[in-house]
DNA sequence: CCACGATACGGACACACTGTCCGCTTCTCG
DNA sequence: CGAGAAGCGGACAGTGTGTCCGTATCGTGG
């Protein structure tokens, strides 16, 4: 299950230098899918994607095997930032205001792409998703903040950060301009209230 | 977009009572679809269903011209119960536990399906969805429940009825037993109040 | 009771999308 | 420069949706 490599070399990032060409396909295809899916969302056609980017469909698949993987690559970019966010915001005076400031932020990435935070939501909730796993430094930086806030007794205790963030994450968007309705978002954050 | 009757009667029901094999293709077609949307989903194939009613998929196609009728028809049982339930706890002394109760039902009846709650609550957001049609009876009743609570100033006022089953139709399930997670159930409701 | 027109049936089909396979091209390194 | 590895691309098989139309069935009027 671990992929065709010979398993040799423990090298620390890769077996081997990829080809030139490779890479400039590898990331003309993570352009063409940004547009694409910020035009027609998470479930646009991968076909179109790979037309986009002006290769073969093989090479689409090569590079990504499933269209999660293509996800994953370009949840990696927001993952850093929130990830970044919550070590500072860990800085700041006021650990509810932190929790706050920091799920607004992340309520604003996950609308970068139609249907993005129905996916995040699905794998935060499925280990096993390669999902899951990009998410991971996310997961991390905000557990920290959370737990913060939960000993500093402004948040409820008996719910986990993870909970928080698949909660979050299931929030009805506004169809128009993608965003979580504001409205709700109070709600929650007032439910969270100990 | 009236289908192709010739507009003539204004009959009350029906143009011309259904041929009897056509009646009971239609029964065979909604007990099937209950037994495979139950075990395998709102999302499992329609070809399915029809084998399962042993008809054939023109047959299937004819009643249900896409999947969403055959969910609106199963729906139409869930939404009556429920907009009896309301008018019931119209009477009830508590406008608060008369609201949190509705809620419970309709969070169980929205968990019969796997991914019925979904479709609910893209179908509360479009009025042109036949989803829409389908709940508006229930829609109304809640609606009534949600004003007395209101009224009796029990919840918040900057949120309106059917924002309040949106919110709750999108809550995470769980994916084990299907049923919303409590812990969020409370979340939300302790947020609706003023 | 039968024949005929309306009604409904069913499966083949056209179309869309996913992911795989393999013959051919292009890169890279000695 | 010229092998051989690395990568390319599009044809293809598989799956699912919804349509179309020749054929079978119903039910009614003669």
């Amino acid at each position: 299950m671990k992929s065709t490599t010979p398993a040799a070399s423990p090298a620390p990032t890769s077996a081997r230098a990829p080809r030139a060409d490779a890479r400039r396909n590898y990331e003309a295809l993570l352009a063409a899918a940004k547009v694409v899916f910020a035009r027609s969302g998470v479930d646009a056609p991968m076909e179109e994607v790979a037309r986009r980017a002006g290769v073969g469909q093989g090479t689409l698949y090569r590079h990504f095997p499933t269209r999660e993987h293509v996800f994953v690559a370009l949840l990696g970019e927001r993952v850093d930032l929130l990830d970044r966010t919550a070590r500072e915001l860990l800085e700041a005076p006021d650990p509810w205001q932190s929790l706050v400031g920091w799920l607004r932020l992340y309520d604003q990435s996950a609308t970068e792409y139609r249907g993005m935070s129905t996916r995040v939501a699905e794998g935060l909730a499925d280990d096993a998703s390669p999902v899951a796993a990009a998410c991971a430094p996310m997961k991390a930086g905000f557990g920290a903040l959370f737990d913060r806030a939960r000993d500093a007794g402004v948040v409820r205790s008996d719910i986990s950060a993870l909970q928080v963030l698949t909660m979050i994450s299931a929030l009805p968007k506004d169809p128009e301009r993608g965003t979580t309705i504001e409205l709700y978002l109070d709600i929650v954050l007032k439910g969270l209230r100990p």
